[in-house]
DNA sequence: ATCCTTATTGATACTTACTATCAAATTGCT
DNA sequence: AGCAATTTGATAGTAAGTATCAATAAGGAT
């Protein structure tokens, strides 16, 4: 698992600076665990405006740090990232929590389709909705 | 392919009432061909409010008649749904046109994942993202 | 330790996509 | 034509996010 330092590295070793504003938005997200929203972040740190949770967020997702989830219905939940890594996504539509998986099978498959329709492929993303093992009324 | 009718039939066998409204923007739908945003819709009907417009294009989308599209960084767009069956989606990110395919492999192999996770899977979508042959230089 | 350039931030306003409300209009059954 | 139920338009509101820009903070150089 991560460890809350290893985003303040991925900020240094991408020339990004550390400021107090990264650092505590980082610390929430590390707290919080599971998924958050926005709105979650910015009412944990009130004298953090709004425009820069969001440019905090867009670049915690381009270092890897956090994935953004796309919920069905189009709601957005955000939520740390296992792995840096190329992942797909199980979505909890109960509890809204994100698991990672990997599977070169799919993967493999994936290149193949892209392959045979001449498509140039440049990323793909894979969303499994249902119910996790969190959820399970068993 | 379908046909602009199979909308009406659609809509009739569901219950739903055959209103001036829903045959101009299935209309739209069928003579514009490729993928729009509802501003798009909006702006060829002028004489429809918006919020039907959004209205209508859930409907259609319920109905299997379109399919919405998230582009990469969040944009939707809808596009005429070649079948209303489970497929999933090339998204070409030069002209933003989507074209569907199905691949039992890929579904098999997420139906094993989500077993092997203890998953309880109710649907899942599969977006690939890159250049069709619609625009590729060659 | 301080200076100074550059990155970062906050405030504000705006955009896009979409939903809620509700009175008025339309549909389609009889 | 009459009537109940659905649909619509206008309006306002929500959620997610971007643009702008002046003020502030970071961190390398001295």
């Amino acid at each position: 698992m991560r460890h809350p330092d290893d985003s303040l590295i991925a900020l240094k070793e991408n020339g990004y600076r550390l400021t107090a504003t990264r650092e505590a938005v980082n610390k929430v997200l590390y707290d919080h665990k599971g998924p958050f929203t926005i709105e979650m972040v910015s009412d944990a740190l009130p004298g953090i405006g709004r425009a820069t949770i969001f440019r905090t967020v867009r670049l915690f997702q381009d270092l890897g740090i956090i994935c953004r989830v796309n919920l069905e219905g189009g709601a957005v939940r955000y939520q740390l990232a296992s792995t840096g890594e190329h992942h797909h996504h199980f979505i909890c539509t109960v509890c809204g929590v994100v698991t990672e998986f990997i599977d070169a099978h799919i993967d493999q498959a994936v290149n193949r389709q892209a392959q045979g329709a001449d498509f140039e492929l440049n990323s793909h993303t894979i969303d499994l909705y249902g119910v996790g093992a969190c959820c399970s009324k068993k």
